[in-house]
DNA sequence: CCGAGGATTATCT
DNA sequence: GATAATCCTCGGA
């Protein structure tokens, strides 16, 4: 008899939605990464970003669909973790229906379990520069693009599950981040958001409110 | 504290 | 050949 509900992965229905609606609800939430020797690691989610649709210029779903880009017209709820600037991993999960090219980048995590591993993947770094933005959060969970197309829903060595509910009076908006020459009104559009106040939130990001 | 520039490589034009 | 959903270090104030 258990005194409490076990929480259990984000469904594929979950994810169906459009991205917009599935970063604004991500935050909050724990992403878990379990480690092959079954460390567990985890975070509260407090800053994402939606790229969504063919429509998007700030989108790898711009275009055509490549080797690549392939994972956001895939199932939602799987990963889609790519290489930025030839050094950094990217965690996304695929939104939207299939065949509909969407995805919610994780920008920044609360750490919540396993801090003591994270740090020894990111040494010599403070508490508040280990997972405060994309590549560093990757890095502190040991996320690569082995895991690119995991299936997140399964619970197996990663997924999201419920933890707090972030009212909207705590959630901010705004553009996103590290869009280069991309046309307006892609550039400005605000489709990240992040829980007001957060020291996690990435420092490029602004943390103001 | 802040801004500039380098690192490093897969991917696409 | 150019670019990239970034991070870190360094130099100057």
């Amino acid at each position: 008899m258990s005194l409490q509900l076990q929480a259990q992965p984000l469904t594929a229905e979950f994810y169906s939605q459009p991205a917009t609606t599935v970063a604004r609800k991500l935050l909050g939430a724990r992403l878990v990464r379990v480690l092959p020797d079954g460390t567990r690691l985890s975070g509260r989610i407090v800053e994402t970003e939606a790229y969504s649709g063919i429509d998007d210029l700030a989108s790898h779903g711009r275009h055509r669909r490549t080797p690549r880009n392939a994972p956001m017209w895939g199932a939602p709820g799987r990963a889609y973790v790519y290489l930025s600037r030839g050094l950094y991993w990217m965690l996304n999960v695929v939104a939207e229906p299939q065949d509909q090219p969407a995805a919610v980048l994780i920008r920044a995590l609360d750490p919540l379990e396993g801090i003591d591993v994270m740090q020894r993947h990111r040494p010599d770094r403070k508490l508040a520069e280990l997972t405060s933005g994309p590549a560093r959060l990757a890095l502190a969970l040991s996320v690569t693009g082995a895991l690119n197309t995991a299936d997140m829903t399964q619970g197996a060595e990663l997924w999201i599950e419920p933890d707090q509910t972030i009212p909207d009076s705590q959630v901010r908006t705004g553009p996103r981040i590290g869009l280069g020459k991309t046309p307006e009104p892609w550039l400005s559009m605000p489709w990240r958001w992040w829980v007001g106040g957060n020291p996690y939130v990435s420092a490029r990001s602004g943390k103001r409110g």
